[in-house]
DNA sequence: GATTGTAGGCTTGTCTACAAAAGACGACGA
DNA sequence: TCGTCGTCTTTTGTAGACAAGCCTACAATC
């Protein structure tokens, strides 16, 4: 019984896939998607209370497997549970803002270096799929698909490191971030510039192809979402010295962009 | 409603705080505590199997809350979920051996840089208590408490940087780390060794209240757990290139130590 | 008029029970 | 003796129901 666990963590990354595949969704699963989905659409906001009952009967499930998929969200750090009384949407403050965006950062600077000169090229072709789909979506004109998709390239792009649990702690700051995007509403900035937002992750995974982690690493440092920051810093509540003092800095950085 | 939750990150961590306080565990937290406790005792080791029934008869629950608790779990990365098959603890190959300590090491550096000036000296007092427990249980000869205390200490070490999701991640980290180490029956080596032990810790608290983060990262650098690495790297399979590369780098560099 | 006590509704936490699917074991046939 | 098929057990996935706690609104009293 355990040989069959005796497995890369390749092997069991395509393990977990393939169980996706051919072993269907359980209802947490679902509503785990929905949740979060919900979430990113801006259908429930920071501060919202998410009430058990109510989903249920909206997802046409039953209440354990929707209370393991809140568990599930709560980990993820998309909602926060009061004991008793219920869980809510995550609230956001500048410093949770901070935690976010410098936590990605890294982690992302992190991936780069370890799996820029790239070994296995295959990776790469999830890569090209994530920004074929953003092109796509930008031609039709549909911002959010081009912002998810937008989230699945630079997934991929953590994930050309082959470090699972790296990919992993990314892929819930990333849920965080998308959660976030949904404070402000000038998403119409981002719309306008559909084109050029595909042209830039172009960029860089030319760049990351060229094989050089530094260039890599410098278009990152132009790619972050400063203009985003700087817009809604103001608005945030839970102003830590270390929150502003980042928020400075990148307002004095930001004349590159 | 929504006033309250304009608290601080701070404030929020005091709120989580005072709520375990004065709101009891639910059940599901003591089940996860309880599956937690026995993973790191090597009472369930890697690959076994986790079956419900027996362990809610084992800690007098029922099935739902222990499945939310398994749940969280396995988004800890101690259970993996094989749908139809139940849930095993996961098992340990060479390349999360790798992803677990390199992620581990990249996130303590990071705390360290950005909280080792200490900003706010009260919670340099987490460190001194948790250093003071080590102590004690090394006079004890508890070597299973000085290990627990010991993981205490770093994670009040990256506590310092008052960052809560960096922390939260070193935290899941260490768990699985805490895994692991119950893989080899040479806890003995370190169980002669308490007070060494303790008094690297000591020396790694010192540096930090000097205040220069390049000699706490010099002392963590030295601090690491080469030899339970190398002498675990040979026993296990999924050897990915890039982790043999990392347990070569590590075999080469460990004549410091 | 303000404050405190109380009752009602609502929400969550937990349990028991049922159904379906997968794996294991044994028997039968080649 | 080996392979295959069928049944049987085990285990998970899901549903519905019950009990306990919190919040809110109303009323009575100071």
């Amino acid at each position: 019984m355990a040989a069959v666990e005796q497995a890369t963590g390749a092997d069991r990354a395509a393990v977990r896939t393939a169980r996706r595949i051919l072993a269907p969704p359980s209802l947490s699963q679902l509503a785990a998607d929905a949740v979060r989905a919900m979430i990113f659409t801006g259908e429930l906001r920071p501060g919202d209370r998410v009430v058990e009952n109510r989903l249920t009967q909206q997802l046409g499930i039953s209440r354990p497997p929707l209370r393991e998929a809140l568990r599930v969200l709560e980990q993820e750090g998309l909602l926060v549970q009061q004991p008793r009384r219920g869980v809510i949407v995550v609230p956001i403050t500048l410093h949770d803002v901070y935690e976010i965006f410098t936590l990605r950062d890294q982690l992302e600077r992190m991936a780069v270096e370890l799996g820029v000169p790239v070994r296995d090229a295959t990776r790469l072709d999830r890569c090209r799929a994530a920004l074929a789909e953003m092109a796509e979506a930008a031609r039709a004109g549909d911002a959010a698909a081009v912002t998810g998709h937008g989230f699945g390239f630079h997934l991929a792009l953590v994930g050309l490191a082959g470090h699972g649990r790296l990919e992993e702690a990314y892929r819930s700051l990333s849920s965080q971030m998308r959660l976030c995007m949904g404070l402000n509403q000038r998403a119409r900035r981002d719309r306008e510039d559909l084109l050029g937002n595909v042209e830039r992750h172009g960029a860089l995974l030319a760049a990351v192809e060229d094989g050089d982690p530094a260039t890599v690493l410098a278009a990152l440092d132009g790619h972050g979402h400063r203009t985003f920051v700087l817009a809604l810093g103001d608005t945030l509540g839970g102003r830590t010295p270390a929150a502003e003092a980042w928020l400075a800095r990148l307002a004095t950085a930001s004349s590159t962009r």
